[in-house]
DNA sequence: TGATTTAATAATAATTATTATTATTTAGTA
DNA sequence: TACTAAATAATAATAATTATTATTAAATCA
């Protein structure tokens, strides 16, 4: 992804430009699976070993708290991260620990018309997700990937 | 809830009936909010002054294991329990941190049509839950529930 | 029933994930 | 270039959960 529009998405926050928040922000964006802290760390230590992983959570919550990013929690209780910011839901895949974006505009507006017949009372509904559950299956032997 | 249903439903599990299965079974019955462990702990050891936090992990875990309760990840990153097994989904309410139950089998089949009717390669779909997220409006003044 | 076996529990140590603290460094700006 | 506020690195602390082990209790059986 472009060096300039990762400056500008940092600096469209009021953020200073850090290259610790540069190369958080590329691993995130270059991820597919959302990605957890630990795992963003490990991959940009390589060409940065002198980050802290300290930084890297909080890079990753200003990030957050400037709705530049999102979290996600995982079945498995540790905190996920996620690029995207529109609206979208997501496939948890149990076999490989991964979590995948699934787009349908279809889907959204099924919910949406859905949530907007039903009554809540006294309650502001301020999102709504299909959460996906499934196994990552090898086409060749049936359900083996690690 | 009666203490015949709540053994039954521990040796129906093949598990040895305990005390401390009984009264972690029937708290987590009890509740409507999907507690943590130690919410439950702190609310049985008044009774049970003896029981351990180890216990109740372990208890609950035992009881997952056994597919007699289920684990909810919320959004904070704390792990919730849930005694119903049955297809349901949930409201995550912001402002109180708790989960209550949404129920409605339209929705089940507004779902299971839709995930039927689309394709997912090399996929094999295990659950699907709406997750919607809301915050507890206090009538008389608005959002202003702790 | 009482003894035996096996599993569960209490107490506590250890681990994992995350957040807090603080001295040092750096980005943005004058 | 110098100044200042903010960010970072290093590390300590905390929260949530899991592991360990000696003790206790439930189920089985003589
Ligand atoms: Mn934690
Ligand atoms: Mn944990
Ligand atoms: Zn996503
Ligand atoms: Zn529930």
């Amino acid at each position: 992804m472009n060096l300039e529009i990762i400056t500008k998405a940092i600096a469209s926050k009021g953020l200073k430009i850090t290259h610790q928040r540069i190369v958080v922000y590329q691993a995130l964006l270059a991820s597919v699976i959302h990605p957890t802290a630990e795992q963003i760390y490990d991959q940009i230590k390589e060409s940065n070993p002198a980050i802290s992983l300290a930084t890297v959570y909080k890079t990753l919550e200003t990030f957050v708290e400037n709705r530049l990013i999102n979290k996600v929690p995982s079945p498995n209780g540790t905190m996920r991260y996620d690029a995207r910011t529109d609206y979208h839901n997501h496939i948890y895949i149990s076999n490989t620990n991964e979590i995948m974006d699934y787009d349908d505009i279809e889907l959204k507006e099924i919910l949406l018309n859905y949530l907007k017949k039903k009554q809540f009372e006294n309650l502001n509904i301020t999102d709504f997700k299909l959460q996906i559950k499934g196994e990552k299956i090898d086409p060749i032997k049936g359900i083996t990937i690690s």
